[in-house]
DNA sequence: TAGTGGTCTAGACCACATG
DNA sequence: ATGTGGTCTAGACCACTAA
């Protein structure tokens, strides 16, 4: 029978239907400041890390799962959507929810606005190659929605992973946010200081391609004139709607690329 | 006032509040198909295209839209935070919703898997290099989620904008499918074909990076060997969890970039 | 202190997929 | 016909911001 199904809607899911026999563990703690939907739904991620939900095993539905847990509808429905905006589950109407196939590597969060290379491999060394302060040009201006001309701090760093060079970062900043000085972006990221001073990052745009390698940033990156490097561009916004940070950066491919995740909504 | 104030928390939003005087004009059709809240956001998001809701100014709060509109407040919260997702709007708790600065290019939808190229400028060309059925080696394997030496089709296809050539694709996507033709694929992009016949496309994982051109990969592209290229490599998966698709491909840096927007959620 | 968004509840009706 | 997720309502209480 199934096999008959198959052959005639053969882009069927051919894997088994994978369901859990008894309902999901999850614990809340109603005192805790931390959102119960989110609770549900770091549990479940954890749930999905361990293998114990295992790609293309099926949740319940949302209102089982919300009477086992004592929550509402809503409630245990933002938890799930949330993990579906992550990439980790993939719901259909009339079907259900099921955790997507291949989870070998956790998306990089979308959400997340930290230092690109914070995370990157073990102790990230930062080389301050100048910290300055003047009058933009009007790229700069433009991309900070400053009069052109306004002050602007301007940076200039060099990223190492592992102890070999890996980017050369430049990042311009309104004056009045924080006062940057080398020592403080030597031992901790850019963004990691603003957050450290009140600044909510909250919308970023880039733009991510590529060139050759000019002579000086060949030299800075142990990379020949013309080898292909990836390049970034980025405009940081604030909880304010305010610009906060431009930044251009460019990375050596062999050491790093981006990763990203699609979701369609 | 006003002053003091931006001298004591400097890094505070310079930007007087702009307030409309009116209330938005928003028009439901409560016997149309599309849902109230999405209804809502493509009006608001066409207010701020037109220029009439500008970059820093302020909407009203949820519970008076609702008002207003004649929506539940998690109706009228619903469509804000889908424009919220996107990039345009920001939320602060306590102070209000405000329209993010720097609005000159709408970021591209992160939603969207549309076929890359098929936004691209004016006619895009295809010309399909390989449409071949065969076993698939570990690594395609291992990305699609299928035994080593399962049959896969694998296409190879240049593309072209305004007839320049502009990437090289290759793409391996299960056998049950749809029937892939040269003729066909010339015509429409791949995902507009796997829609055709009902694949919903929902989660996809991409890597971005670069690397030097091959003499072969030059040839096709106009480039010399050696050149930078960004490369992107990616894994689709459809509503039932399941890979549908696998891609590998590179593009010409000078004519094709990728762009991104993020949000803090 | 007043105003805002963030979270949560307990229902309801509907569209869609499946058998 | 049944079960699922998608949408919508009308409230409620809380945390945070700003004055």
């Amino acid at each position: 029978m199934t096999l008959l199904l198959l052959v005639r809607w053969p882009h069927r899911d051919r894997t088994a239907r994978i369901t859990l026999t008894r309902p999901l563990p999850i614990t809340l703690d109603r005192s805790s400041p931390i959102p119960l939907y989110f609770q549900v739904a770091q549990q479940i991620e954890a749930l999905i890390d361990r293998g114990e939900l295992p790609p293309g095993s099926r949740l319940d539905n949302e209102i089982l799962l919300a009477d086992q847990t004592g929550l509402s509808r809503p409630t245990m429905r933002q938890a799930i959507q949330h993990l579906v905006d992550k990439g980790l589950l993939v719901r259909k109407r009339g079907v259900g929810t099921q955790v997507v196939h291949g989870v070998v590597k956790r998306p990089v969060e979308l959400s997340s606005l930290y230092d690109d290379l914070s995370r990157s491999n073990q102790r990230p060394g930062t080389k301050v190659l100048a910290v300055e302060t003047g009058p933009c040009d009007d790229t700069i201006a433009a991309a900070l929605r400053l009069a052109p001309g306004t002050e602007v701090v301007h940076l200039r760093r060099l990223r190492f992973a592992q102890g070999e060079p890996l980017a050369i970062m430049q990042n311009w900043l309104p004056t009045d946010l924080t006062e940057l000085t080398a020592e403080r972006l030597e031992e901790r990221g850019l963004y990691e200081l603003l957050r450290g001073v009140g600044v909510h990052m909250r919308v970023a745009n880039q733009l991510i391609g590529a060139r050759a390698a000019t002579l000086a940033e060949g030299r800075l990156l142990n990379e020949r004139r013309g080898a292909p490097l990836l390049t970034m561009t980025r405009t940081t916004y604030d909880d304010n709607g305010r610009a906060v940070e431009h930044g251009s950066h460019v990375y050596r491919p062999a050491l790093y690329s981006f990763e990203i995740a699609l979701v369609e909504r």
